[in-house]
DNA sequence: CTTTCTGCAAAAGCTTTGCACTCAA
DNA sequence: TTGAGTGCAAAGCTTTTGCAGAAAG
């Protein structure tokens, strides 16, 4: 795909660029794992990164994993997110949107709402610099709800 | 605090009709969790919990505050959020709010919503039945600011 | 009485930490 | 050369689970 092929090569560099501004080394592991990161659809788990990178013959040890997605976090290039499962989950931080988390099956939707969103980081909170939002709406999907 | 007394008899109704709704027994323990979740300010975490009420003298196992907590969610008297800590926290569902959340101290803000909150439960969502909703503000505090 | 709920302790996950080694600068 | 970054394994936390016993209905 050549959108998505153009995205990485610009948050390659969005990184390259975070990381020089902080002194910090550019090892290949950052930029794999950014590879892979958005290769990965939407909503990807820790283990669910790591495992596709060892399918892919590309190991790295799950502490490098956690330190470069906080990495990319504080770079601004992955927004992250704990849903009802207690577990962190990654999205790159693209379009706006929220969250329909189903409470009952676990099952997680995305919703469009860019005003929504871009509201929350633009509103003047007294003494508070925002960096990303995370919207969630908790309740029952239809499927879960049919069978009850 | 006659406000306060008078909120948790309101509950405690809460919770005994939805117990009577759902065939379930109207076990001390459960009403005992409740008052002691009202009692507590904003935003407790389980061990907090737990704490408070061997520290009034009043043991519960920390399965049964789970399996409560988890009971006053779906009653609709708690709203369980989970914040940057992989650590869930609870609140008293009374006013629609978001949380402006530090990631680098941890520190939760309350900012009232009332507006933004209310549309997200209204908006209807094509086959999604929403319970609450959980607004994360992700950014840093002005005194952590300060000191970078 | 019966079946749900509780208590306790063990187990299960996810994430963090410590330390030796590696490699980007 | 040197200290930030990586790998590995152990430790730390929160949460879940299993089972025996208690008690609500």
């Amino acid at each position: 795909m050549q959108t998505q092929r153009s995205e990485i090569q610009l948050l390659r560099n969005q990184l390259t660029e975070f990381m020089q501004a902080n002194h910090m080394r550019k090892t290949p592991e950052r930029y794999a794992i950014l590879e892979k990161a958005v290769e990965l659809s939407a909503h990807f788990g820790v283990d669910q990164l790591y495992n596709a990178m060892e399918g892919a013959g590309y190991h790295v040890s799950k502490a490098t994993v956690y330190n470069t997605l906080e990495l990319l976090c504080q770079a601004g290039i992955l927004n992250r997110h704990i849903f009802a499962t207690n577990q962190a989950r990654y999205e790159v931080a693209r379009g706006s949107h929220l969250h329909l988390v189903c409470r009952r099956c676990g099952k997680i939707r995305e919703v469009d709402e860019p005003d929504l969103t871009a509201r929350l980081l633009t509103d003047a909170y007294d003494e508070f610099h925002p960096e990303y939002s995370s919207t969630i709406v908790y309740g029952i999907c239809d499927e879960c709800y049919r069978k009850s």
